[in-house]
DNA sequence: ACTGATTATCTTAGTGACTAAGGAAAATCA
DNA sequence: TGATTTTCCTTAGTCACTAAGATAATCAGT
């Protein structure tokens, strides 16, 4: 017997260990791979945007230029992209993904994660809608969560200067 | 209209950004504390876990006993842990959280997500434990992709040395 | 007790990812 | 044309981390 407090907790406790195992994935995904895991979250913005620069890079991302520089050579020398010249505005850098090697690391994900898929497939329609809905909704938690932190003011400090 | 392929896919990719943005409200939540992410991070292990050592830390994250050093200077410095001496073993400490200190940081995290658990709160007792059965089946996923990629030898160079 | 090995934490030196500031080259504007 | 802006790269410095070893307490064997 469970309290319906006691079951939202355990499901909010769960959903967060789930998605920092997720995390913890990714890195050991990165040094399988030969990268970080900055690199790694770079390429997949390189990956879903289209001719991303090192300049949208850095906003994406909040690092500095000459931070995403340094990324950008390690992730071009594991063969991941290639810098190429906008040929129309010739200070601009296109970060091309080598598509051939970006499906080598999907495959690397879908072979791990194959079982999950297989179970997510025993789900009925019905279910799955109901449950992208969940998804969906745990996302904009979390960005409103973050959101509500960086406005917010929770905490003492905040801007240092 | 959509097939249950293109739910399935749109699930998983849900829930993986639902994880990455989870992750960037841990980084933004750690500057507010004046922590760095991996001292949350331990933070939290310290106090789920009974009389944690620095030792058992450093073997729950992977990080080294030097790395763990600074991390616990950082988090005791923030005032977040004692350092006390197991009085059966001396060479032994015990990370000990300081209870309201811990109470803050629940504090705002419930403010954050409040209404998030508001909405939590909305599911029916049926429905909530059908998605406390799929988060664990996540969190199990996720767990076994990790090890499937450790043992699986998905990449090339794995064990350097 | 005494000796040597082991365990737990800290210290030190060095590495490398990152920031901040500024430089070089190309584009844009007056 | 010259001045300003934009884009990326370079440089110097910071700091979290690793690797190796120091320090100190415990344990096992004699």
């Amino acid at each position: 017997m469970s309290s319906k407090k006691a079951r939202v907790e355990e499901l909010e406790r769960t959903i967060r260990a789930a998605s920092a195992q997720r995390t913890l994935y990714s890195g050991v995904l990165a040094a399988l791979l030969g990268l970080h895991q900055t690199d790694l979250e770079c390429l997949f913005i390189i990956t879903l945007g289209d001719n991303v620069t090192p300049g949208r890079l850095a906003e994406a991302t909040g690092l500095t230029t000459g931070a995403i520089t340094g990324v950008v050579d390690r992730i071009e020398k594991a063969g991941y992209i290639e810098r190429v010249r906008d040929p129309d505005d010739r200070r601009r850098l296109f970060l091309q993904p080598i598509r051939h090697r970006i499906e080598e690391i999907r495959a690397i994900n879908r072979r791990a994660y194959a079982d999950w898929m297989e179970e997510l497939y025993g789900y009925s329609d019905a279910q799955l809608d109901m449950l992208l809905k969940f998804a969906h909704a745990n996302h904009r938690a979390a960005v409103n969560a973050t959101m509500a932190l960086r406005s917010g003011s929770g905490g003492r400090d905040q801007a240092e200067e």
